[in-house]
DNA sequence: ATTAGGG
DNA sequence: CCCTAAT
């Protein structure tokens, strides 16, 4: 529990995953709270609480570099059973993976002597896309196939998953040994691709604060903003610098840029046409809500100091415009190369958070994106600490009470405790379809004999009786059962108002995505829809290009963190990790098309002999 | 109808 | 995923 004064608590709300941690081993039971603008307490929601004990996790992570255990455990799978092979015109090395082939040589420097130990390693599609060597390809398609299979298996029965991960990997290791040795000759002296994890940043020309230790980044910390801090989290700590930095114009504001609240030297490399502009004000927006403002006090620190907010700071992004007296862009803009992002006036639903805002703000926090939509829909705003409510049934509930237009309502907290089912089983992993079908020409029609659970509407929904539990059968089922849904299956009428049923995507999914893109070029979406989702009727063109986002953002942001150790946000375990291949893959042709900007559509990467590694951090689905 | 973006 | 603006 942390009462630390209104800013720290407002600061880690806003930021969330940054709660100070009480090492005290005191036997007394604490409570989490937040501490809310005006100064009263608010239990925290269970949803806070997992939060919070995510960051007692990953601080453990945290405090020690990642051990070579956390490489032991490095999984490796094929994937390319889902990918579809096409004789295509093959493209030459590209600039790009000449970048990765040194930043990786650069890493494989680093890391030598681990991956070699572990005889891990992998080989980038890229790279054997150079020289197809079908042997090859047929080889480790079918020694993909049975990982797979034992993959498969693993993640069925949570029991035996580590020995048969055991076996996989060992079996790999086995492979490992000769087919990397394979790839190189065959492929173009791409020796030093043997990286699991190329520094994108380094790529980038960005400078890190990562490479300082704890104690240093709580001290820049305090250089920057004056004030101690406990905060352990070095992710919060470096986000909170580079912030405080950037704000301060503490950066050589001659030869860099700021983008997406990162400094980017411009000396290197320039293959990021993109620049976004952000409003300056979104910074100061920050820092102002943190009370933290302090502009003489930055020392020199590295001025090469840099730091990636990706996600995290989406969401508080563009909330609102304050008008500030320097309110001209600070940030060099170039909209030119044609890769100029359209822009598009603001949604009548963000102007009207816009104006909810101004009502949240006393608050302090600008809505937690994303878990209450509902109430700031109806411009509800928690305004009162807790209190039992003690209802008929003398049954006490926490309740909350807001403020809606003047009459004050408790909500039980039940109400947003709501988390997604724990999913019943993990199955969902590899595509249902055999393999076949994801020879990317539908085979004739998969009779599509799912049929949609629909047994999601708990509440609000007349649904009531055809709530037949299908989880039963479900396990039964095992590998068949994930992607039921009758094609014809609407299950809403759209109007209904009814939310389209989630449906997580598959790793086959993802791969048939990537392989448009990389035919059809991103953007195509309803082409690749149709040509290569044909089968997934309930896969919309916009589904698609949502999921590429994602796919891009995890590809962005998974593969820097990786290298700190520090886990992003405790995966959630129902959440399915995306190979880095796939990440890599991904990252490859999204910079692709923002630097050729529209200019180059199709581009084919063939024979990749995926090789994937599994490690425990990777993407998510 | 599609796409791009913001939520 | 949803929603809306832009094409």
């Amino acid at each position: 529990m942390e009462v630390g004064g209104p800013q720290d608590a407002l600061d880690n709300r806003s930021d969330d995953n940054d709660f100070d941690k009480n090492d005290n081993s005191d036997p007394v039971v604490y409570q989490l709270v937040r501490v809310e603008g005006d100064g009263t307490l608010i239990p925290a929601t269970e949803d806070e609480v997992l939060q919070f004990e995510t960051f007692l996790h990953d601080e453990k992570v945290d405090d020690d570099l990642p051990s070579i255990d956390d490489v032991t455990h490095v999984e490796e799978y094929f994937t390319n059973d889902c990918i579809v092979k096409k004789p295509e015109f093959e493209e030459g090395p590209s600039k790009l993976d000449t970048a990765d082939v040194q930043t990786q040589k650069l890493d494989a420097g680093l890391e030598e002597d681990r991956l070699c130990t572990l005889n891990d390693s992998i080989v980038l599609p890229s790279n054997c896309s150079a020289v197809h060597d079908q042997q090859l390809d047929k080889l480790n398609t079918e020694q993909g196939a049975n990982i797979i299979a034992q993959q498969d298996n693993a993640s069925t029965e949570t029991t035996k998953s580590t020995v048969l991960n055991d076996l996989s990997s060992d079996k790999e290791k086995a492979d490992a040994c000769s087919k990397p040795v394979n790839e190189a000759s065959a492929g173009q002296s791409v020796s030093g691709v043997t990286s699991s994890v190329p520094d994108f940043s380094i790529l980038k020309g960005e400078v890190c604060l990562d490479d300082l230790t704890m104690r240093e980044l709580q001290e820049a910390f305090r250089a920057t903003f004056g004030r101690q801090t406990t905060v352990k989290d070095k992710l919060w700590l470096k986000r909170r610098i580079a912030m405080g930095l950037i704000n301060s114009c503490d950066v050589p504001s001659s030869g860099c840029v700021v983008r997406d609240y990162k400094v980017i030297a411009m000396g290197a490399k320039q293959e990021i046409p993109v620049v976004e502009a952000i409003p300056k004000m979104e910074l100061e927006a920050n820092l102002v809500r943190d009370q933290v403002m302090n502009p003489g006090h930055e020392r020199d620190l590295p001025s090469s100091l840099s730091y990636h907010s990706e996600e995290q700071q989406r969401s508080s992004k563009r909330l609102k415009r304050v008008p500030t007296d320097n309110d001209e862009p600070q940030v060099t803009i170039f909209a030119e190369q044609g890769t100029t992002k359209r822009i598009r006036k603001p949604t009548k639903r963000y102007i009207e958070e816009l104006s909810d805002i101004d009502t949240h703000e006393s608050t302090g926090r600008l809505s937690s994106p994303g878990k209450r939509h509902v109430y700031d829909e109806v411009l509800l705003r928690p305004r009162i600490a807790p209190l039992h409510e003690v209802d008929s049934l003398s049954t006490a509930y926490p309740t909350r009470e807001y403020t809606l237009g003047g009459c004050s309502v408790h909500v039980p907290y039940v109400s947003r405790m709501r988390r997604g089912r724990p999913r019943s089983n993990f199955i969902p992993f590899l595509d249902p379809e055999p393999s076949v079908e994801c020879t990317e020409a539908p085979a004739a029609d998969v009779v599509n004999l799912e049929k949609e659970g629909e047994r999601k509407n708990h509440k609000n929904t007349g649904k009531k009786g055809v709530h037949v539990e299908t989880s039963g059968e479900k396990d039964v089922q095992g590998l068949q059962d994930k992607d039921f849904c009758n094609s014809d299956d609407n299950p809403k009428t759209k109007r209904d108002g009814k939310r389209k049923h989630h449906r997580a995507w598959t790793l086959c999914e993802v791969v048939k995505l990537v392989d448009g893109v990389a035919r059809y070029g991103a953007g195509k979406w309803s082409e690749i829809r149709r040509l290569a989702f044909s089968s997934y009727s309930y896969r919309t063109s916009v589904d698609l290009k949502d999921k590429w986002r994602n796919l891009i953002r995890a590809s962005q942001t998974q593969l820097s963190t990786e290298n700190d150790g520090v886990c992003p946000r405790k995966s959630n375990p129902s959440a399915i990790p995306i190979p880095v291949s796939i990440l890599l893959r991904v990252k490859k042709l999204a910079e692709m098309q923002s630097q050729a900007g529209d200019v180059r559509v199709p581009i084919k990467f063939s024979g990749q002999s995926t090789t994937v590694v599994q490690g425990k951090v990777s993407g998510f689905l």
